[in-house]
DNA sequence: ACTAGCATGTAACCAGTTACATGATTAA
DNA sequence: TTAATCATGTAACTGGTTACATGCTAGT
């Protein structure tokens, strides 16, 4: 399972750059906003966050409402701790997300990459899909060799399986195809309004996505599982 | 991770019914012929193989090859494994095979039962996808309340990477319904013709699927990560 | 003779979950 | 006052991988 912990932290770092937050809220974060990943327990969380802090990329600050500070400041009182992004959290993350290596376009990896796409460089969102794409299309050739190679011996069912588990592939394909064609399309018409953007906590401008009627579906790789009811979440019993 | 050891289990009995194999082989069809599931590594595929001979469900024999018996009564000559699946161990397959818990309904069990479903009876089939059906449409309703909730805050690539995901489930409801609507068809077909099937070790007739144009693509749940270039499998290195 | 793939196994490790402990706040 | 939800934590467990050890067999 490698390195699912470092997704966490990408994203953890990401979210907290957007706006300060306490664990609880970063959590369910992580889950709805982004509902990508599957989500990762208290039990996962918490320590992140303990080693985030020793690594000085988050300060870990007492609630803002008056009445924590407040009642924080009162014997033995356990407050809710607000984590904020420090200027060196800032600048790991700022190299975290210029970095694209082959890992990038993993599932869960990608849909990370994808969902901080808002402060990412053009050109780095370009590798990253492009990558992306790439990696889907070894996972079709090797799929369609392997389906070569068994047909034959495979029942109907089996051969449905697979030929639906292709399609799914190829179907992001395409989705990535449209991506990228967009975010060519948007170097070209907006070359100068660049620096127009950037308003809000919002960097790198978001430039022409492609235009989809409602505001129907979609995300990365489907979740590898909703939400799992996590009992942490779910004290009942 | 619940009880992905129990789909392996499944797996491995599914795919002995059909006929005896060694763990190495059997680990082979379960990432390619079955691509679905992200493969197990011999450190669980053997273990697992040696608690289902403590069951009864298995038996260790010698290699059926001819010199593979010869050289194995020499002295302490290591030889092929061949599992064969006993009685007791195809009557627990067929009980597995007529389960149908919530569990049945999540991604990659779902993806197992599918895969046998040339041996599964057709009542079973279709609470199998109609219960994957609905565990959809609830995840869907989900992603929507969620989506609907949060849908100003996000920015435009985070509600793409939503959409697309959100588009990828209701895809598989489509294809899903489409199962269950040949299914149906099916039974209104032929229901006489029943009995002659079961030739061969292909019991529970597989009754018209929905018919596709090419040998295209396919599969339950895009997997998880293709085939992790697992170094037992890669020696180099 | 050598490499690559077939084949079986296991012990150490580890990421992440479970289950639990604790307590505050808000709504019924 | 009770239940639910917010909120933070941790110790124990466990599923599964990694890395290693071993040796056969076929092709070059």
């Amino acid at each position: 399972m490698s390195r699912r912990s470092g997704i966490l932290e990408f994203a953890v770092l990401g979210l907290l750059r957007e706006a300060p937050m306490h664990g609880y809220e970063l959590r369910k974060r992580l889950n709805t906003s982004l509902g990508i990943f599957r989500a990762f327990s208290y039990g996962t969380l918490y320590p992140c966050l303990k080693t985030l802090v020793a690594n000085g990329w988050l300060i870990e600050e007492p609630g803002n409402a008056p009445e924590d500070a407040l009642a924080a400041s009162l014997a033995g009182r356990r407050a809710k701790i607000v984590y904020r992004l420090t200027a060196e959290g800032k600048e790991h993350f700022e190299e975290l997300l210029s970095h694209t290596g082959p890992d990038s376009w993993e599932d869960e990896h990608f849909a990370a990459r994808f969902a901080f796409f808002g402060q990412t460089e053009r050109e780095v969102r370009m590798r990253v899909l492009e990558g992306r794409r790439s990696r889907l299309e070894e996972r079709l050739e090797k799929m369609r060799a392997s389906l070569a190679r068994t047909r034959e011996r495979l029942d109907d069912y089996t051969l449905e399986l697979q030929r639906h588990g292709m399609e799914s592939v190829e179907r992001e394909v395409r989705w990535l195809n449209e991506l990228i064609e967009s975010e060519r399309a948007g170097r070209d018409q907006r070359s100068s309004s660049e620096s127009t953007a950037q308003q809000d906590n919002t960097p790198g401008a978001t430039g022409g996505l492609p235009r989809h009627k409602g505001a129907e579906s979609s995300g990365g790789t489907p979740p590898d599982d909703s939400t799992p009811p996590d009992p942490s979440d779910d004290p009942a019993k």
